[in-house]
DNA sequence: ATGAAAGCGCTAACAT
DNA sequence: ATGTTAGCGCTTTCAT
């Protein structure tokens, strides 16, 4: 057996074949099955042939091949993850919380970034619903207008969950943050240490957490009485560029605001840079509020307000959700709630006016 | 055919299974071949049954099954990429490298983050050995300190390129940065603006790039003939909270240092803050010149210098490393050669001293 | 120009 | 307890 083993050895050094069942079976003199059912720990298979074929396996360096088991068995045990780019922290966080439960469910992750880009998404999904993947999360690129590739997900019988970039046009199982509420409570805020005439940049409107991040400041200013002006809101990209493009329009209108909420962090960093340049104090003149609380937001001068939405979390929640779905329940959607974080861009000045906000409190959290 | 097609559809909804050539074949009345070859353009197709095939398969929402097609072929045309963390700028940059050149030569990207695990890097590895990839680009997790499971990639006759973080007892192609030179230019700056008293905030001594920017440094001082003692330099991990700590160690020490050179920008950021809490001033008393040129170096109050080590380009040479071994070629190892990048952490005090270096400019860059 | 059949590596129902 | 066999969905040689 031992000279089996060598001639196969031999052989290997010629052919450059990969480990196969039968290898090992032909080493050992048994058949195909019993190596497989020994590899699996079937009970059927006595103790003593259990351990030869296990030896000889490592021996012979026998790695299965996952195409053949996925194909044999019908699914790859295998997550897709489609985000727009992995190196914002919010995405990042929410990778790590997808992991995190998916590993621990027995299911591996294969992440994919569509930069934003409608086609890339497009090929991203269409090359998942190969056979490669169980089921996907994913949040949607803001180049997206169409969905029916991820609706096309359904006919494959790939289930889909979405976080923070939704869309009703996909019939998906949804987690999102409740940014309708984030964006109201950051007005509300601002209004609270005395800024009335509060700016939004938005970003595109096709796309959902900005839509209602947009429908949060509204509706918060209503409330309290104030109409927004035509050129208080400005829509766009959501970079660092966008931000300074926003900043330059905000100076040359007639007069500076009290106050940005600004609908991403990335926008708000370059209107903050932008303005500052120009010689506007921060906070002292205009307070900003950014939206995501990426890690950059504590490390610039001032520190930049913001709204954590406890992406990691969102991950964690997407994860249990398409492994619920995938086993055939029916999960319900998650909404998760956003925490401000309060920082120098928004600091109160001489605090000579004050709502009374039963939700404040003095940690720098609302 | 039509109404085959008709009579398919129906069955579908009730069974649900995913459609196959065969499905497409049936509803023809041609052969699985047939079908096969008209939707790989085979030339022998007569232009009228590839038409046909095409437009039943694109009806019928055919996906071709990626598994069999991998199995049968005996590749994948699929590239695994493994890194520790997938939201740090030098990665997150590499792996756009990587899927730009990838892409371009018809390959997949499947990425995954060790997290500076030794175990979550060994299965990951295990797992992409399984005809998962046609091979493997990857920097490896501070927290290995034994390479087999890098060195059995080859068994499986999976081709792998590291880069950053490399491995002298790994068998693989390398594309690496010049940490040498770059930690050797770095110290060779701070001399030459007054500086004398350098410590060394370096990584781990088993992984390459730390200590090859340890050697920089070492050998720097040394061609000026200053010897460091032995308290210049600290041994540690690399992030944020260990430069806390090597912070407290220095304030703790009999002399402020003139500069601090630290191997990593997130170990910079945390000596860089910790100081300043403590009343020292950077870069009037102590100047920091961190590596890796990471995104919030620009941010921080005073900007951190650093050494921007042109992650896109590592990226998309070991791609096209990758890919020329997988054509059967033998690509020469790279080697980068970084660029220093000043910025106000190591600005020059009063400039009453100045070596004669003909590599400093004036722009910011060296 | 098209079809029949073998086989990629594995699993599992069905023998024995 | 183990072997035989039939696929999973596809590609490709060899016939015709």
């Amino acid at each position: 057996m031992g000279n089996r083993l060598h001639t196969f050895t031999l052989r290997m050094n010629e052919k450059k074949k990969k480990v196969s069942i039968y290898d090992i079976a032909a080493v050992l003199g048994v058949s195909g099955s019993t190596v497989s059912r020994a590899l699996q720990n079937h009970p059927a298979i006595s103790e003593k042939v259990r351990e030869q074929v296990r030896k000889t396996a490592r021996e012979m360096n026998y790695k299965p091949n996952a195409l053949a088991v996925n194909l044999k068995r019908g699914y790859s045990k295998t997550i897709g993850v489609v985000v727009p780019y992995i190196n914002r922290n919010f995405f990042s966080s929410a990778i790590e919380g997808i992991e995190e439960v998916a590993n621990r469910m027995g299911y591996d992750v294969l992440i994919c970034q569509s930069n934003e880009l409608y086609e890339k998404e497009q090929k991203i999904l269409h090359s998942l619903s190969q056979g490669k993947v169980d089921g996907v999360i994913a949040s949607i690129a803001y180049g997206t207008r169409d969905y029916s590739h991820y609706n096309n997900l359904a006919e494959d019988r790939i289930p889909l969950v979405l976080f923070d970039r939704v869309s009703d046009e996909v019939k998906a199982g949804m987690v999102r943050g409740n940014d309708y509420q984030g964006a109201y409570r950051v007005v509300r805020y601002l209004l609270s240490t005395g800024r009335k005439r509060i700016f939004h940049c938005a970003g595109f409107q096709h796309v959902s957490v900005w839509r209602d991040r947009y429908r949060g400041y509204w509706d918060a200013l209503q409330a309290y009485g104030i109409t927004p002006e035509a050129d208080w809101v400005r829509i766009g990209g959501v970079t660092r560029d966008a931000g300074v493009a926003f900043a330059r329009e905000i100076l040359q209108g007639k007069a500076l605001p009290d106050a940005v909420f600004v609908a991403s962090d990335f926008v708000a960093l370059g209107i903050l840079l932008e303005l500052m340049r120009n010689g506007v104090k921060v906070p002292e003149e205009v307070a900003i509020f950014g939206y995501a609380n990426e890690s950059f937001d504590e490390l610039i001068t001032p520190s930049l307000s913001s709204v954590d939405q406890f992406s990691k979390q969102m991950g964690q929640a997407a994860a249990r959700m398409l492994i619920g779905k995938l086993n055939g329940e029916h999960p319900e959607d998650v909404l998760i709630e956003p925490e401000l974080i309060l920082r120098d861009s928004t600091r109160a000045q001489g605090s000579d006016f004050s709502m009374n906000l039963t939700d404040i409190t003095h940690e720098g959290k609302l």
